[in-house]
DNA sequence: ATCAATAGATATTTCGAAAAATATATGATG
DNA sequence: CATCATATATTTTTCGAAATATCTATTGAT
């Protein structure tokens, strides 16, 4: 299967336009190109080291995903963001991603609790250290949070639920990215109460924390302002 | 917004690379290009008329549908399919829509109520017609099935869901006309208690219904063979 | 002063060919 | 006879430039 390539994977690629794609991607999604922004080819060209027929392919890719959109024959510009779109992403991703936790509670054997205590030590930790006022590595930081989440549905035994899920997931981070919110403390806390819902298989318990999790995202993206 | 362009649209389009897109897509969700099957780019050239950085655009984004896969650089090949896909596909179709259904139906006025007493008429037409024996316009009548589930969730109010099913109900039509099975009778009643349900505004009905409907596609194109 | 039309500049789309990689065929060796 | 290495042939990937379309600035008319 052609499994997406999210932000949080590893930069380095086999060929160029791989490497150029998961950049881009990156650029976007961590909010160094800002929405609306227009891409043109020449200085991307320039700026990702890439010709214009696979800087091409590339941008082909991400319309696809719903992160660049191509307006008939005027180029390419960063997909723009919206209050309303927002609200659209992360009651999608409610929808998502309590289903795949509800099929992953009653599937998951002990290997996939031992991932998710796993997972959840990594972003613990990291959660820990960005309380400490690092704020350095943000984008580590989302990719163990993205980890984690992922481990959590990993066995509703469902991979196009996966990929649909993890496509939406990336919407919903780049609002998180863009308002650049931390929000450490309430954010841990819940991570926590996911872990122990995973353990009890109180799939209910975990969709309601996840609802809490994803609303307090959004009005904490929203309060930052710069999105609408 | 940047909607995705179904099988289901004009066939005609201003740029080449976005002809070229659009009939190579319908070929695929039609079975024209088989399961597998790998696209080799100078053949493609011939057969469509656009040139290779084209083809690769088209390629590229058809890759992040998951109508195609790109492996390594050893080329594209048409997605291949699986009894266990199917199941997936299905099972992510009856989630989304059956919520996308319920907002639709709680949300809708008059207009919508208009709109699906008319796109059901269309399909009823085209079933009717189906039955006669006439198997000519297989695909006019799945357009006519899509754009009437597409309807009745059109007032859920959400862009990115109904972007997200169509994604998801493209994948499901594939197997379908892979199959070849026109369950004419069968569907057309459910089609009916659809339109009952969604002007009776019962959520509930419109669920069960919609299980059997998605769930009796599934038997049937299984039972049709050539996918496993 | 505003608007329309035209000409020039800029950007995008499309193409064919060079460069790189993979697959196939040939032949030598144990 | 099988296996490995080498050479040949396809195929994919990448590139720069020609063709096409859009945007901008200037000029002329109402």
């Amino acid at each position: 299967m052609n499994r997406q390539v999210p932000v949080h994977d590893a930069p380095s690629a086999a060929t160029i336009g791989e490497s150029a794609y998961a950049r881009i991607r990156s650029d976007i999604v961590l909010g160094v190109l800002l929405p609306g922004q227009r891409l043109r080819l020449e200085k991307l060209k320039s700026e990702y080291g890439a010709s214009i027929s696979t800087l091409r392919e590339i941008l082909n890719r991400l319309s696809s995903e719903f992160l660049v959109v191509a307006e008939g024959q005027r180029g390419f510009e960063v997909a723009p963001v919206s209050v309303e779109h927002l609200r659209e992403v992360s009651s999608l991703r409610l929808l998502l991603e309590s289903h795949a936790l509800e099929q992953s509670f009653a599937a998951g054997d002990v290997e996939w609790e031992a991932r998710v205590v796993s997972a959840h030590h990594k972003l613990a930790e990291m959660e820990r250290r960005m309380h400490g006022g690092d704020r350095s590595q943000t984008a580590l930081w989302k990719r163990y949070d993205w980890e984690f989440h992922q481990t959590l549905i990993s066995a509703c035994g469902s991979g196009v639920l996966m990929d649909t899920h993890a496509a939406v997931f990336d919407q919903y981070l780049r609002y998180q990215l863009l308002a650049l919110s931390f929000r450490g403390e309430i954010a841990a806390e819940e991570h926590v109460q996911l872990r122990e819902a995973a353990l009890e298989r109180d799939s209910t318990k975990a969709r309601l924390v996840l609802e809490k999790h994803i609303q307090g995202g959004v009005e904490h993206a929203m309060a930052a302002g710069r999105i609408g």
